[in-house]
RNA sequence: GCGGGGGUCGCCUAGCCUGGUAGGGCGUGGGAUUGCUAAUCCCAUGUCCGUAAGGACCCGUGGGUUCGAAUCCCACUCCCCGCGCCA
């Protein structure tokens, strides 16, 4: 959700937001919803002034015993009259909350305008993708030859995009998790397990409209959705509260499963566990003063980045287009690890500055002190680990000539195990 | 799941029975006073509309009754206590 103001004042930067997205948006129909509204505002307020005065009346006519009969008839007649618009209101309250929660973020100035992912721009790459004097495996192969992964019969049992995890792989998810958790400990976050199941209001909060078609799962008969990441269920935690500002930055681990359906994903990585409906991942989650989002967000980043040095991936930074980001982000990173199996560099990390958008949703503000006004706070989300795609880069990357898989430095102590 | 108690403006609390402008304390900020500190007193301290003056709203949420609801009625929700069930 954007500041209503902007509706008034700034109307193109919100159409060149648009455009830059290339989404279709029916923003004057918003624009007259907000004017609808704030006029309906004037109008009720204009009545209830007049009854406030009426009743006030009445209470002091009554303690002089003097009669108020037609005093109680203009509060009849008042009480009728607001009746009847309140019911416009309710209306036009309604059109202008959906209107205006389906309106994607602003963009940062430093993102690149252009369509889909073209136009998305390299930053850095740090490693060398890995030479192999053999023919290599892809995941799947790796997977099938150790008996890593059951993916007929997860497809049997709950359908495609869906696996059974097996054997090492099992240990190697959970020395994922461990040494993320770690990681994030080390650096004085706060750990959070999540609820895996949240309410309508808090995912509205964390995303947009549109994505719940796509993406969310829902519990048949209650309200209540499955989280895509555990970034829904922490945005939402705070959802309501006045933050005191000495305790910002609040800067959290969620760890959860993910779910997501993939709905429009038809065809795209079919085979193996790159693009799955379930897996699990750390995330890092900030709530941070608007001032200081922007250091936030590159420190984020640098924290992924260290992460996957440490365990030894080739990586690409990319900044994403303004095609091709989310639409409640302002500005994202994504970082692409390399795959040798499929000899390219993919998506394994998004790290996201959202401003003051999803904090405005879920009414997640702070203050220095009691006596000062509450502002929105900043909210920045960005992936340590999501375990199953981390797992396709590490099996490709440190597979050996055996069909077997080295298993990073880093991570050694945790599964017990130097290959697999 | 059953029974009982509760949810009040950042925090705590009064008001609810008996309907008529939600009061007090703490914290925080400003001011006054005082060698300094402390103490004391005054003012401010939620949301929305409005350039402002001002106004409206706010007592867990949503309905209802009423000229008028924090207050009465109904439903839901969350918390606490007891019972039941349970990994």
């Amino acid at each position: 959700m954007l500041d209503p103001k902007l509706l008034r004042d700034n109307s193109d930067k919100i159409r060149k937001m648009l455009e830059a997205r290339a989404v279709e948006f029916p923003l004057d129909q918003l624009i007259k919803a907000d004017e609808e509204r704030r006029d309906l505002i004037i109008r009720t307020d204009e009545i209830r002034k007049k009854r406030n005065e009426i009743a006030l009346e009445i209470a002091r006519k009554k303690k002089g015993n003097v009669d108020v009969a037609k005093l109680i008839e203009q509060m009849q007649s008042a009480s009728d009259d607001l009746r009847k618009l309140e019911e416009t209101q309710v209306k036009t309250e309604d059109s202008y909350t959906k209107l205006s929660l389906s309106l994607p973020n602003l963009i940062h100035e430093s993102v690149p305008i252009g369509r889909g992912d073209n136009a998305n721009k390299e930053i850095k790459k740090w490693g060398k993708p890995p030479i192999f004097n053999f023919k290599i495996r892809d995941h799947i192969d790796l997977t099938q030859g150790l008996d890593l992964v059951d993916l007929e019969r997860a497809a049997k049992v709950a359908g495609a995009r869906f696996y059974y995890l097996k054997n090492m792989l099992v240990k190697l998810n959970q020395s994922l998790i461990q040494y993320a958790l770690d990681f994030l400990s080390d650096k004085n976050y706060t750990l959070v397990q999540t609820p895996y199941l949240i309410n309508r209001r808090s995912m509205e909060g964390a995303i947009i409209a549109e994505d719940f078609e796509d993406v969310i799962y829902k519990v048949e008969g209650e309200d209540l959705y499955l989280i895509g990441t555990s970034e829904h269920a922490v945005a939402s935690m705070h959802s309501n509260e006045i933050i005191d500002g000495k305790n910002l930055p609040l800067r959290y681990a969620g760890v959860s499963p993910c779910f997501r359906k993939e709905a429009g994903a038809h065809g795209r990585d079919q085979k193996g566990i790159f693009r799955v409906h379930q897996f699990d991942k750390v995330e890092q989650f900030v709530f941070s003063r608007p001032e200081e989002s922007w250091n936030e967000h590159e420190r984020l980043l640098s924290i992924v980045e260290e992460f996957y040095q440490k365990i030894e991936l080739p990586y690409r930074i990319m900044l994403l287009s303004s095609g091709d980001l989310g639409k409640v982000s302002a500005k994202t990173y994504d970082l692409d690890a390399w795959m040798a199996g499929q000899n390219s560099y993919r998506e394994i990390v998004s790290c996201s500055n959202c401003l003051d958008f999803q904090a405005r949703r879920l009414k997640i503000r702070f203050r220095e002190r009691t006596d000062e006004q509450t502002q929105y706070l900043h909210t920045l989300n960005s992936t340590l680990v999501a375990t199953t795609r981390t797992m396709v880069a590490i099996m490709e990357n440190f597979q050996t000539k055996d069909g077997h898989i080295a298993v990073p430095k880093v991570l050694q102590k945790y599964i017990g195990a130097s290959t697999i």
